[in-house]
DNA sequence: AGCACGCCGACT
DNA sequence: GTCGGCGTGCTC
């Protein structure tokens, strides 16, 4: 018998199988971690994808399988072929791709064993426990070991803690078990994440009609293994329900079903939900885990112990087998593309995982991406749709206030008129609002208002972010620090200032203006202790503010059923981002934020302050109107030709060296049009190709350029993409480079 | 990725 | 005469 293995080296060279014999006596599966010899090395890490009955090479050329790593396939056969796929979709090594299959704490020598040494007993009663402490008298150290155990609970306890309590003791404890005192045996601890989210069981709401003819296709879809949908409801629809009841249908197939969210530490409220709903029967992956808990998470799968999993992106590779649904919610979400190599799309991923394993691919969002719903007009997917909140509950009313027209009326403060009168409102009926502060693209910097000067980051060519906290300059890039300059370096003026609006600020006016409510503030200063998010949003959930004032990070999910007012404090803050994906997210953005608001009873009223008030994706947010969003960003799409009309693909290279990052970089450029030279028929498709410096053409003291492809998305383009991968992979000394596709924030 | 094989400069 | 530079080439 022979075995096709995949070596653990990440190289071109290596990147295809090596035939090995199983020695006598060895028993091996598909999907098993191995160890072979390799070249002139003992023990490289390799993988089976196959097993054979014969080779055509010659028998003295191949050698043998040293050892199995674990006693059980670590990659399932359906995940190996999910591998191939991404090796072919993604111009990373076989092996890079497997990587993604198993906890990284698995590769190398430090397999991290579950299971710890425990000390046992063995002297049942009292006059065997006395003859003992008689003969052990003279041994200090063993007499304090036997009392230790005596009084441990069930007689047992692990090595370590004994070892602690009575110093160290090893030989000690070696010398009672050889007396058959005491037994000393493995012992499997399980480390419980998200322990402290007590499941408090819910009642099964009734379902509404709408989520009712939901489930009428999803559910026979699932029992026959195939289908493909977008859900696309509106926020309050009760897409949630949806998700449970069609997981616990898959369940009760004896199928599995996975869940992904976009990052499970931002909707913790998610978790708890099926927490409760499933209890035991439900996995937790994500990257916020450490890694003892991800690998006993990934174990209790992979054991076939539980039925669902949820979990960010990477949870799409979780080792179910029996797989009859993947769940992907808020589908629009950019953390479901990976940036790093490999790169990898989630949903395409869990699209290609269904194919494979007969399941039912369901994705969902209230503002799902241009490329999703374009797909599901092709019939790529079957469109479901949720116009409807549930209870008939009606969207929040959203008032768009032209920020321009304050300040030609003198206001010069954060706040319009409007929003004020609103938030008093709010206040004086006793229900909450949100403040929402949108940083991205507004970024608070420090400059001079005499010469205009602005303070930059000495080792990156980007203004430096201002901070309340300790009064401080940061550089978002690298994270050097400064104090505030109190004189302008330039021109010795005094009237050195920040500019822009953060949470802090606005909570600063918000005490300033009503002294006597209570704020909390989330963002990434609050928020860097573990569980911060969590118990943030408890606390208001509890009522221990009436104002939330936060980032992105408040908008997605949550569900305050007393949160009656939201205010956007700047609307536009990021549709001037250089990304062709602009207009979408702050799309996506202001429908999210929005319907946070009037999620009860009460009719909810929501304040959008905007510099541009007839922009469409503002104008469109403003009505939840999706559809005309649609229509008008993919007219655009068509016409400026980007996503999903095209691809943009982008080789970056950085070096401290000025003049060698400009060589490469051009060198680069040249092996590609000599490509496209040789391949006439693909010139058509091109849009634009060009090396240029990069918009920040410093980070870290690098010197950065790329190059810069757009190409009409089609299959025969694909060639071009893999090529330009390939160019971004020639090593260069001092050079470092990396390939993206269709990146965002173009830096 | 590693590591051996292999062909040309300054050293005990 | 050798020790050693790192340029190609191979790994079942």
């Amino acid at each position: 018998m022979y075995c096709q293995v995949i070596v653990d080296i990440v190289h071109e060279n290596v990147d295809r199988v090596f035939v090995y014999r199983i020695p006598e006596g060895m028993t091996l599966e598909v999907g098993m971690r191995i160890h072979v010899p390799f070249g002139n090395r003992k023990n490289v890490e390799g993988l089976v994808i196959e097993l054979t009955e014969t080779c055509d090479l010659p028998e003295s050329r191949i050698k043998e399988v040293h050892e199995v790593l674990e006693e059980y396939p670590a990659v399932l056969p359906e995940l190996i072929r999910v591998a191939q796929y991404i090796k072919a979709h993604s111009f990373c090594t076989l092996s890079q791709a497997l990587r993604l299959m198993y906890p990284a704490q698995m590769r190398g020598q430090r397999i991290r064993e579950k299971k710890q040494q425990a000390i046992r007993l063995l002297l049942t009663d009292d006059d065997a426990f006395a003859a003992a402490l008689e003969k052990q008298k003279r041994a200090p150290r063993r007499l304090a070991i036997l009392k230790a155990l005596r009084q441990a609970e069930g007689q047992e306890m692990l090595v370590s803690v004994l070892c602690q309590q009575v110093g160290s003791g090893r030989d000690a404890i070696r010398s009672l078990e050889q007396d058959h005192m005491v037994e000393v045996y493995e012992q499997e601890i399980q480390r419980k994440p998200y322990s402290v989210l007590l499941a408090h069981s819910d009642k099964d709401p009734v379902l509404t009609d709408q989520q009712n003819s939901v489930l009428r296709k999803i559910l026979p879809a699932i029992e026959k293994g195939e289908g493909q949908f977008l859900l696309y409801g509106v926020t309050g629809s009760g897409k949630t329900e949806v998700f449970i009841r069609a997981v616990r249908h898959t369940a009760s197939l004896g199928k599995t079903a996975i869940v992904l969210v976009p990052e499970i530490a931002l909707t913790p409220q998610m978790v708890s939900w099926f927490r409760s709903r499933f209890g035991e029967d439900a996995a937790v992956l994500h990257s916020r885990l450490s890694s003892g808990e991800r690998f006993d998470e990934w174990r209790r799968i992979r054991r076939g112990e539980v039925h669902v999993v949820i979990g960010a992106r990477s949870a799409i590779f979780a080792p179910l087998s029996n797989i009859g649904l993947i769940i992907i919610d808020e589908e629009h979400e950019q953390s479901y593309s990976s940036d790093h190599t490999p790169q990898y799309d989630a949903r395409v991923i869990g699209r290609q995982r269904c194919l494979l394993s007969h399941a039912v691919l369901l994705l969902a969002s209230a503002t799902p991406s241009m490329r999703s719903f374009a797909m599901a007009g092709r019939g790529d997917y079957g469109l479901l749709e949720m116009p409807q909140r549930v209870h008939g509950r009606p969207l929040p009313d959203v008032h768009i206030i032209d920020m321009r027209r304050e300040l030609s009326m003198g206001n010069k403060t954060v706040f319009s008129g409007q929003l004020l009168t609103g938030l008093t409102h709010c206040i004086e009926k006793g229900k909450q609002a949100i403040l929402f502060v949108n940083r991205r693209g507004f970024a608070t910097f420090v400059s001079c208002r005499s010469c205009g000067y602005v303070v930059h980051c000495e080792h990156c060519d980007v203004s430096m972010t201002y901070h309340s906290v300790g009064n401080t300059l940061r550089c978002h890039y690298c994270g050097q620090e400064q104090a505030v300059p109190e004189v302008c370096p330039k021109c010795g003026s005094t009237h050195i200032k920040y500019f822009g609006i953060g949470t802090q600020r606005v909570e600063e006016e918000v005490h300033k203006l009503f002294p006597s409510v209570s704020t909390l503030r989330m963002d990434n200063d609050t928020t860097q202790q573990k569980d911060a998010h969590a118990i943030l949003l408890e606390r208001f959930r509890r009522h221990e503010a009436q104002v939330l004032i936060g980032t992105q990070m408040i908008a997605k999910g949550l569900d305050f059923p007393d949160v009656t007012m939201v205010g956007i404090v700047a609307a536009d803050a990021m549709l001037n981002l250089p990304d062709y994906r602009a207009a979408e997210r702050t799309f996506q953005l202001l429908t999210q934020v929005a319907g946070r608001a009037g999620r009860a009873e009460d009719k909810g009223e929501v304040f959008l302050q905007t510099y541009a008030p007839d922009h469409y994706a503002i104008q469109t947010a403003s009505r939840q109107d999706y559809r005309a969003f649609f229509e008008a960003e993919m007219a655009r799409r068509r016409q400026t030709k980007y996503p999903p009309f095209t691809l943009i693909v982008r080789n970056v290279y950085e070096s401290l060296d000025e003049n060698k990052v400009h060589v490469t970089a051009q060198s680069g450029f040249d092996l590609i049009q000599t490509f496209f030279e040789r391949r006439a028929y693909l010139q058509k498709y091109i849009v634009y190709l060009r090396v240029m410096p990069c918009p920040i053409y410093r980070i870290q003291d690098k010197y950065r350029w790329e190059i810069l492809m757009s190409i009409i998305d089609q299959p025969v383009c694909e060639e071009a993409v893999g090529k330009m991968s390939e160019i971004a992979g020639i090593p260069t000394e001092g050079v470092a480079s990396v390939c993206q596709i269709n990146p965002s924030g173009l830096m």
